[in-house]
DNA sequence: ATACAGCCTGGAGTATACTCCAATGTCAAG
DNA sequence: CTTGACATTGGAGTATACTCCAGGCTGTAT
């Protein structure tokens, strides 16, 4: 399979897979192309750019999906739980929903003090 | 009052009150600095800073507050009124809580079916 | 033979909001 | 008169995740 194969299934584009290699989130050695120097992707291959996609838009940033992946492959899963990492992106995940509601009160709040002029009253509430 | 007096009243940096000035969030000309060339500010803009710092928390980007305070300037607010703007920037808020909370509830369904090795069920997911 | 789609590389650009730096100038105190 | 704190500038660097591009090779169809 090319990579233009690939994009299609996994909705990456062609430079994000390649962009993802050269992060080291995929491996692709030089030997396994072929004589055109086209990259050749297999099965396990796309199957890891899916597990990508799923822990990216889980919240995950790309350095800690490499980190995850680099666990799982030196299998060392087992000291570090996944559950754990879980666990820790919920708490920052909660964390981050807590200061927009935050934001979100002041916001009501502020546009309940005034009628259309907001931001003298926000001026007020600044000098103040 | 100099830039670090500036600095220390509003909490900005001196570097972060050169680069809003370089942005355009705020005002200082040539002509209203000291014979040594340094900037002075005075209430207006201490104040002016105040309201960025405010609107900066309730989540609108220095591109929206540069906007806003054009608006004003210009004494265009009649037309645009500020409770519209609150109202999309709350909208905006409200959906990126969503956006969290889906992923909030799709980490708490991962974390619940399965016990540890998370990450095997992921690829399943992902996989199938 | 030639057009055209698809692949390759390295490097630059985008957006946001700073932050740091070097080289230099200014000012007040001892 | 020198030291130290504070100010000036332009420009580079940071973090994240791409996206685009030029210049050039490869493969297939006509």
């Amino acid at each position: 399979m090319q990579i233009g194969e690939v994009a299609k299934r996994t909705g990456f584009s062609t430079d994000t897979l390649r962009y993802y290699e050269k992060l080291g989130l995929i491996h692709l050695s030089r030997q396994q192309r072929g004589e055109n120097n086209y990259r050749q992707y297999d099965e396990d291959l796309v199957n890891r750019l899916l597990l990508i996609k799923q822990t990216k838009s889980l919240g995950f940033t790309l350095k800690e999906i490499k980190l995850l992946l680099e666990l799982e492959e030196e299998e060392l899963l087992e000291c570090v739980s996944v559950g754990e990492l879980m666990q820790a992106k919920l708490k920052a995940i909660e964390q981050q929903i807590q200061a927009l509601q935050d934001i979100q009160n002041r916001l009501h709040a502020l546009k309940d003090l005034c009628e259309g002029d907001c931001l003298s009253t926000m001026k007020q509430v600044a000098e103040g």
